[in-house]
DNA sequence: CGGTAAATTGACTGCTCTCAATTTACGTGG
DNA sequence: CCACGTAAATTGAGAGCAGTCAATTTACCG
């Protein structure tokens, strides 16, 4: 199996403004003071990832989380036959790599991959660590961080893999819609990924969305981004 | 729609001794020392259940929290139609009704109710916010108990959620084995619970857990009782 | 014993899978 | 710039699993 390299298509921005960031009251240290942050803030890289960009490695040892900032991040894993399953789309406010953060195993139970440009931030786990350990009075923030995982994972079980396919994938583009900065046009995952993640084959994602495009349901706004035509706007 | 009674067939055992619960090490307050426990534990009352109980109900004012020690609980919520779907299976070491202390909501998210007998510790939801309050040292203990509810649920995903129809109820009744008293029989859902979980319909599950009974796959080991028989043992 | 709900079974339909051929897209090297 | 190779997407044809509708049997309870 080729590996390709992690990270690929990442441009560095700069140590992030966490105090003003736009995510803040729902994400990481949202209750935090900014002295408590400070040890951390020093630490902390914000980077544009390409889509298709690997942010972590399912196996590899883990040395940072990603808070999620802007885009859609797909977040899967592998069966026995080597196969993608996807197991929740994850968008602004998550945090990838929290299952590293309790100390029994070092590495990512998890693949995260760009599905659409991303801005989210480095955290060296050690600093995450430390930060936790120094001011446990803030867990909160970080159950939150899970539940917003646990959110997903329910999104993924009622959205992507109830009813028949066809309302499956429906489903699967107003998900990427919401994630998307505009809020209406995505970047249209593969077939591969579609197939991972509302388990389906190919062949049939692509029956129906030869549909959608057809019957105008889903509308080409440029290359290879879409939006969803709902119906109030025919 | 006729609600029945919570708490149905539910019978005090006392006051636990926490100190010596069998799922200690793996549960909640596993790495409490006993003097920050001790206010806690005035307070906790344990139960015994049978198959059917509610625990919780989706949309009712959160009062406590439910430690599971012994037992299987589906863990589920309703659609549009007042459908259920089962997002997960819950068994020994999950605490049910975490949504509720985190303080936004004052209800709980899902419906859970025994699919076996159960032995669980009710847990005051104002004892349990204090004592994390006094004690937010000790926050990893609440962290591995959502790790625990995203683990069930990437699990409903994989095991109750991919493949076919037949796959998906071996895998069911393989969960439900390991979350049996011995480890291998288990008091067998009903058709409509079996459907909220794999997602099928019950004709199509009565249809092949027929077959399993016909097969052999299935064996009756009592009134509702049941265990799988693996092809090593044939 | 009767009434309701659940499980079982049959017949039929249809969505999705499988297999396969073709077309399109894309990166590489001449 | 074009030729080529590979991978992905598209489309067709056929089979099969699961959904739907409906009738019957079984289970359970007052």
């Amino acid at each position: 199996m080729s590996r390709k390299s992690i990270c690929t298509n990442r441009k560095w921005r700069g140590r992030p403004d966490c105090t003003h960031c736009v995510v803040r009251k729902s994400v990481l240290f949202a209750d935090l003071d900014v002295k408590d942050l400070s040890s951390l803030l020093s630490s902390v890289d914000n980077f544009q990832y390409e889509p298709g960009s690997i942010l972590c490695r399912q196996g590899d040892p883990a040395t940072s989380l990603y808070s999620l900032r802007k885009g859609v991040v797909k977040f899967e894993t592998f069966d026995d036959n080597g196969e993608a399953e996807i197991l929740r789309l994850l968008g602004p406010g998550a945090v990838i790599g929290l299952e590293t953060t309790l100390g029994e195993g070092r590495s990512y139970h998890c693949t995260a991959t760009a599905l659409s440009g991303l801005d989210a931030c480095r955290i060296p786990l050690v600093a995450f660590k430390r930060l936790m350990k120094e001011h446990p009075e803030h867990y909160k923030v970080i159950v939150i961080l899970w539940k917003h995982h646990l959110e997903a994972a329910d999104e993924s079980l009622l959205k992507f893999r109830r009813g028949e396919l066809r309302e499956r994938l429906l489903n699967t583009m107003t998900v990427l819609s919401r994630f998307s900065d505009d809020g209406h046009s995505f970047h249209l995952p593969s077939g591969k990924d579609l197939s991972a993640l509302v388990g389906a084959t190919t062949v049939a994602i692509s029956r129906i969305m030869a549909d959608f495009k057809r019957q105008g349901v889903l509308h080409q706004v440029d290359d290879n981004r879409y939006c969803l035509v709902t119906k109030e706007e025919l």
